[in-house]
DNA sequence: CAGGTTCATGACAGTTGTGTGACAAAACCG
DNA sequence: CGGTTTTGTCACACAACTGTCATGAACCTG
């Protein structure tokens, strides 16, 4: 769960902003000034903090400096002025993106999810996990219960594959199409495959809890 | 100095951008296509890349999928188009950043430098260790339990292309690529190294703990 | 419950991927 | 220049993987 930290002084406008962050799956929590706002993120820090550039007390501008003193969270300024100087002044200050009000919050949440994966580049690989499964696609490795687990390619290929779209079935048509890249062909390979990977990815082949059979759909990968 | 590519088909805004540019201390160069664009990088790869969405064949969007599927250069998109459509489908596609035409050169400029700053941290380690092994890229060193090992050039490249990846995996394309430079050429070149690089860096060769092999997919440095 | 459909699984032969040693060309260097 | 190191190519052996098929179980449907 991504935290989100809203630091604007105008009440209807955090508020709207807490509202559709968490609409959107994250956690969000406010403050209304900058004072309030650094203490709470030195209490519990957040992965992401958006920020006003008008505040009472101190400024945006030292807000942001303040922050950037000793963390590197990715900060974006939320900000009604649109005005070159401040949009320049607030990324020399540490900034890392700029918005000008009113925000779509479709395109927060597209900017902070790229801020996020900027941010997390180099250091961790992204992993996906399923309960007692994880699946990372960039360190091309399957975990079960913490333990590396071999897979072949095509095995793994299928597993990104249901993994990228976790939770929605995908037909063997589509499967083949997208793992195999054949346009036709036996869909019973498919199920060969599946059955193959479960054996590796299952407590209980027998029982999937993960990789589970939807009689004349497909196939899904669940959490 | 930083080099930034411009990929923009209408020849006044490009020339108009690569002068602002060159006019703020980069090195700047053009494409006036996707294609060329993307040869351009593979040939001299860009410290920035900007990119616009309307162009004649790849469009901007398949342009930066195609840049992300073996680069993570900083990528800012330019385009007259302001809708939120558009900025969300970008920055899914592995944009960072996404500006409205006309933009202005101090703002852009701004925004790099923000964006290099979080794109650099994190990287800028020049040594790295995973556990018994240490690769020292600026004193162009390599140590098996604190002894200096002795390696050639090639394996160098190739290791410090893999331990910048640490923990990822990386095709035999990509590494002939980046290590070699070549767009094309027999992979098996890359196994021969990796082999002989394992000789010097892994305790046991034929079991490898570092130098991993992921069957189908490539090659992957471990902590 | 009979008949048809859909799915799971084990076996197998053909194919592919990888490690390695040998070798010649190229680069390097006193 | 002549010797040494490095580099890239090749061929081969072996292990791993893939796709097909056959069989039987599980599941629907009327």
């Amino acid at each position: 769960m991504t935290a989100v930290l809203v630091i604007e002084d105008d009440d209807r406008i955090r508020l709207a902003l807490l509202l559709a962050l968490e609409e959107e799956g994250y956690t969000a929590y406010g403050a209304a000034s900058a004072e309030e706002g650094l203490r709470r993120h030195q209490q519990t820090p957040a992965d992401n903090i958006l920020v006003d550039l008008m505040l009472p007390g101190l400024d945006g501008f030292e807000c942001i400096r303040q922050l950037r003193r000793d963390d590197d969270v990715p900060i974006v300024v939320v900000s009604a002025r649109d005005d070159t100087h401040d949009i320049v002044a607030a990324l020399e200050a540490g900034a890392d993106d700029y918005l000008v009000k009113p925000v779509a919050i479709k395109e927060l949440t597209a900017r902070l999810r790229a801020l996020r994966r900027r941010a997390r580049a180099g250091t961790a690989v992204s992993v996906q996990v399923f309960g007692d499964l994880e699946v990372s696609a960039e360190a091309g490795e399957v975990r079960l219960d913490g333990r590396p687990v071999a897979v072949t390619r095509t095995e793994f290929r299928l597993l990104c594959e249901l993994a990228l779209h976790a939770g929605k079935v995908l037909s063997r048509q589509q499967l083949l199409q997208r793992v195999w890249g054949y346009d036709t062909g036996d869909e019973r390979l498919v199920d060969v495959h599946v059955g193959r990977l479960r054996q590796k990815i299952e407590r209980d082949p027998t029982n999937p809890r993960h990789l589970v059979t939807l009689r004349g759909l497909g196939y899904k990968l669940q959490r």
